[in-house]
DNA sequence: ATAAACCTTAGAGTTAAATCCAAGGTCAAG
DNA sequence: CTTGACCTTGGATTTAACTCTAAGGTTTAT
């Protein structure tokens, strides 16, 4: 059993953080001491740590709720409700992930095209990719050589 | 040359939106009307298209305003100043694909591990997984089989 | 020449996710 | 038996990124 203060910073959070999200009905400590400290089990930090881990990769709290919720009436969902909440997070994560690959991979042709050298950036292909109106980001050719591959 | 409203129709976005880009330096009309109407050109636009696409992909308004910022005093800056900007954005992206596809991937072998079927979620093993304190979210073999492959 | 649909500014309100503050109770150490 | 580190609650503040409101000026169409 952890204080507060124990739990927080064995997760690198706040104990304001851990009173929050027991507002919000994501983490309640399984117990309270006789004074009314909360005291969080093994169970309690474990769960915390998915609720981190979560939030490190942009679902809000909401969605970890929703998450978290399904387990406290187990009885009164089918495997087949369990199994269709997790695939809508996946899929959401997975199109987040192409969001971001789109990006990056714009990101990686714009440095390509870049020579990185001490030159004045006057006519840096990466600014005049930023300021033409190519719809795709592909960056011109340009006038100082990039570095060829 | 846009007024607010036809741009923010053409981008689908609201007019208190491009206005609010405006005076956090992200996006200023290049041109007034005599009666103070704002004015965008097609530069400005792409400026907005580039704006929405980096947003959408999670880097925030201060991220793009430096993004862009580098592009109003290039003459002060080197090719190699501009292509390590890039590079920590592209960087960064890649690290949040990373930790995205970490959680894909635990989700994923969750929802592989489950039956999927309309039996009681009671003993279901992905919130059996989910209570356990596995670090690598890995679910237990459940009592009614997973869908085999 | 007046209504409808635009535009202007300044400033207040919203939501998510904390984070901080105040006033006070608890507990181990000296 | 007091000091200091911890805990309690309730409520206020913060930050990002909008979103809305109020009070009014402009344009266009009838
Ligand atoms: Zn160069
Ligand atoms: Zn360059
Ligand atoms: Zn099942
Ligand atoms: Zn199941």
């Amino acid at each position: 059993m952890y204080r507060i203060g124990e739990l927080a910073t064995l997760f690198d959070v706040k104990t304001d953080t851990l009173r929050f999200y027991e507002k919000h009905g994501l983490l309640a400590p399984s117990n309270r001491s006789e004074s009314g400290y909360r005291l969080y089990s093994n169970d309690d930090a474990e769960k915390l740590r998915f609720i981190i881990r979560a939030k490190a990769v942009g679902f809000s709290l909401s969605d970890i709720a929703e998450l978290l919720s399904i387990e406290l009436d187990k009885s009164n969902w089918a495997c087949a409700d369990v199994k269709g909440m997790v695939d809508i997070k996946l899929e959401q994560v997975q199109a987040k992930i192409a969001e971001l690959e789109f990006f990056a991979s714009s990101l990686s042709k714009l440095s390509d095209a870049c020579c990185g050298g001490p030159e004045s950036a006057e006519h840096c292909s990466i600014l005049e990719a930023l300021e033409s109106s190519d719809k795709e980001l592909q960056p011109k050719v340009e006038h100082h050589a990039a570095k060829p591959n």
